[in-house]
DNA sequence: TACGAAGATATGACCTCG
DNA sequence: CCGAGGTCATATCTTCGT
């Protein structure tokens, strides 16, 4: 026995005995027969429409309903469903004329697709991937509250990275001791630094004040290098610049097994890093929105 | 070239939900 | 009851080693 497809290709008919061992158990013992027809029985034979049954108009397998405005089976929703929400872009290796039934729906991604669209079923009602995400999300929450009163994070912290999203706390749990230490240590380091540097800092911020060009000037003129003012703010940056360099200096000097190495060691890698943390330090002292640099008590402003 | 194992991907029947 | 998306067992395809 065997199924003659529109390609004319013959089709070996095991490959419809999953389905037709379901289809017989049916018929003999309706009662007894499985609640479920085998799953993934994708190769079936094509089924005699019984009256009043619908059939989908893609394929012409049996109906389950209206979807995406189209009369349609099951399969041909899942696959325009997973079409559109992937962008999925197929090709045919048939011409472009394959004729859809329920053994071709399967051998051409392109011409089905094209049916689909042809009969009627309409991409924009298939609901985007990022909304349904977000659906998910909203009812994994509900769930989650319902079950233990605790709130999850909203949907806009979920979306941030995880190393922005999660607080030191919850970081700190799966570390080890020793880890956890390390941390402290270099945490306390540069709080005692940054506390010397700020009072430098605000020392600095003062003298200036009373200077001609003081930190107000430095608002208020723009960060170009012709005009003589600046050359008073530039100096000044320059000066919260090497305190910066210091405080990371004196951070590193400090930190825990930095001591044990030799000098040489020492002076290289101070040398070597001391760019990339000064640029790492700037970008984070650096306010998008305002455009300006944050420095000591003054802000500089880039325009 | 043929074959089989393993992993990746597609399918579709059934489910839950609004 | 209808029609969305979700789930997951199964089919099919692809890759790789022999």
């Amino acid at each position: 026995l065997k199924y003659i497809s529109s390609l004319g290709e013959e089709v070996k008919w095991s490959h419809y005995l999953a389905q037709e061992r379901y289809q017989e158990q049916l018929v003999q013992n309706p009662t007894q027969a499985p609640a479920r027809k085998p799953r993934g029985s994708k190769c079936r034979a094509p089924t005699l429409a019984l009256p009043g049954e619908e059939l989908c108009l893609v394929c012409g397998d049996k109906a389950s309903g209206y979807h995406y405005n189209a009369l349609t089976c099951e399969g041909c929703k899942g696959f325009f469903r997973r079409s559109i929400t992937r962008r999925a872009v197929y090709y045919c290796k048939f011409g472009q004329t394959c004729d859809i039934d329920m053994y071709m729906r399967r051998k051409c991604q392109h011409c089905r697709l094209e049916k689909c669209m042809r009969i009627g079923m309409r991409a924009e009602l298939v609901i985007p991937e990022e909304q349904c995400r977000m659906k998910r999300e909203a009812k994994l929450r509900q769930r989650s509250n319902t079950r233990d009163g605790a709130e999850l994070p909203s949907p806009s912290s979920s979306d941030l990275p995880s190393q922005v999203a999660c607080d030191s706390t919850a970081v700190e749990h799966d570390l080890l001791p020793e880890t956890s230490e390390l941390i402290s240590r270099i945490t306390s380091t540069s709080q005692q630094a940054a506390l010397i540097r700020d009072e430098a800092m605000a020392s600095l911020s003062v003298n200036s004040a009373t200077h001609e060009h003081g930190p107000i000037f430095v608002q208020k003129y723009s960060f170009k290098m012709q005009s003589s003012p600046c050359s008073s703010a530039f100096q000044q940056l320059a000066e919260l610049t090497i305190l910066e360099a210091q405080h990371v200096h004196e951070i590193v000097r400090q930190l825990p097994g930095f001591s044990r190495l030799c000098e040489e060691d020492r002076r290289i890698l101070q040398k070597a890093s001391k760019t990339e943390i000064l640029m790492l330090r700037s970008a984070r002292k650096y306010d998008v929105a305002e455009r300006c640099l944050y420095l000591g008590h003054d802000r500089y402003s880039f325009r």
